[in-house]
DNA sequence: ACGACGCATATTGTATACGATCTGTGGTTG
DNA sequence: CAACCACAGATCGTATACAATATGCGTCGT
């Protein structure tokens, strides 16, 4: 079920095969790159050299950086184009405020629905974060963080606030990356992730939202504290 | 500053005037019409219809659309087309809930911020909205209860949490008409907002965060109920 | 008669072409 | 010399045209 190895292969093919239009594959291409850091904040996104690049017209191009701009991760003026969107000091605070407010809250909804086939998968996702984290692979740890964090608060009941802790995640991801490898925190998150796990399976379900709400918490002041330190605003 | 009257002639000018593009007029159109009921859920948006119907061609239809389904309007399926997206009762209390979460904590943030010129424009905002419910014209409501709200949340320096509560905000739209329609709760909302406005310029923060948790949670309860009772599921 | 396959039609998705808007430069004028 | 206007280049926005995909019906086979 979980391929181990090689997620290199999948990606590999052309992605047009994995989604339904191009413009869908375009801007899942474009999301990795921001993400990952390819495509630093502040970057201009031509329409054309996006274009020519991918090899097809601006039209799917321009519907991919409209759902991109949904998503906060680009911003579009009009008639002057599309920029990668950097978050500021604040909305990073910010993001991770939100978080602080929402996850716990919705844990605590969610834990008492979770089935043995969600710990299973759950715990198999904690592995593959922990061998990601210990590997360096830095690209994957979003993706597989996201996962984590959304599994949790999968059966809360609150379709709504999932979609916008989803969007609030995607955001994080970059900045996240940048505190795990700056703080070396690889093993507290690790552990973290962990006894929330048990926690929640063990049906100590306040116990474990508290420890979320640290857990996100510590995410959030260490990496203003990073931010502010290395004085790199938007 | 703040035009007292005849908001009529800009609305009459062709909304094109006031936007940089077409797409946006039209999404800006396509939303009132969505918000105002006139496109009611689960309604098929055929994009020759709206092209021929606006005299122009699809392609701004297309961006507009995308741009609405980034509000959770609309709900896009490749190959099949936009569909008009209504709110399960578990959508609206999740969205409910999403407020009192938020709204009351960004206003303690933000009430110690407020100038007076702030609260003249909400003082006219209260006005005018308390006009609009006695006049009954209805599909002004909405968008001068979701600017109260925000102005009054405005100097949280929470930029992320303020464009969330915006969309929240959009999607209680219809759903709060009703809710206003059914109950005949305009007298109370109307009397709320007055009171907020007070404890905030009295400094009386907390309290009016309580006061503001208090309003938004009848009004999603009040609405809950009556979603209940008439039994119309998404 | 019932189910599966395949074609016809309608609708969406994308490419190409054209028009509108913005930015920067150079010249002109007070 | 400074400020304003005009123009050129580049980039974005929209119209038109074509290709790809989904749905419904008719036919065929068993």
């Amino acid at each position: 079920m979980a391929v181990t190895a090689r997620p290199k292969d999948v990606r590999a093919s052309p992605q047009a095969l994995r989604h339904r239009t191009v413009s869908a594959a375009v801007a899942e291409a474009l999301r990795q790159r921001i993400l990952s850091g390819t495509l630093a904040p502040g970057f201009q996104l031509r329409q054309d050299a996006l274009a020519e690049e991918f090899g097809i017209s601006r039209i799917p191009i321009r519907e991919a950086l409209l759902q991109l701009e949904a998503g906060g991760l680009v911003k579009i003026v009009p008639h002057r184009g599309a920029v990668v969107s950097g978050l500021s000091v604040e909305e990073i605070e910010d993001v991770f405020q939100l978080r602080v407010s929402l996850e716990p809250q919705l844990l605590i909804l969610s834990a008492r629905h979770l089935t043995p086939e969600d710990f299973s998968e759950l715990r198999a996702l904690r592995d593959e974060y922990s061998a990601a984290l210990k590997a360096g692979t830095v690209e994957t740890w979003g993706e597989l963080n996201r996962r984590f964090h959304l599994g949790l608060l999968r059966h809360a009941g609150r379709p709504r606030s999932l979609s916008i802790i989803a969007g609030l995640l995607q955001d994080c991801d970059r900045p996240t990356r940048l505190q795990l490898s700056v703080t070396g925190d690889v093993a507290r998150a690790d552990l973290e992730h962990t006894t929330i796990l048990d926690l929640c399976e063990a049906g100590e379900i306040v116990a474990a939202a508290n420890l979320l709400r640290i857990h996100v918490e510590h995410a959030g002041r260490s990496l203003v504290e990073i931010y502010r330190k290395s004085a790199a605003g938007a």
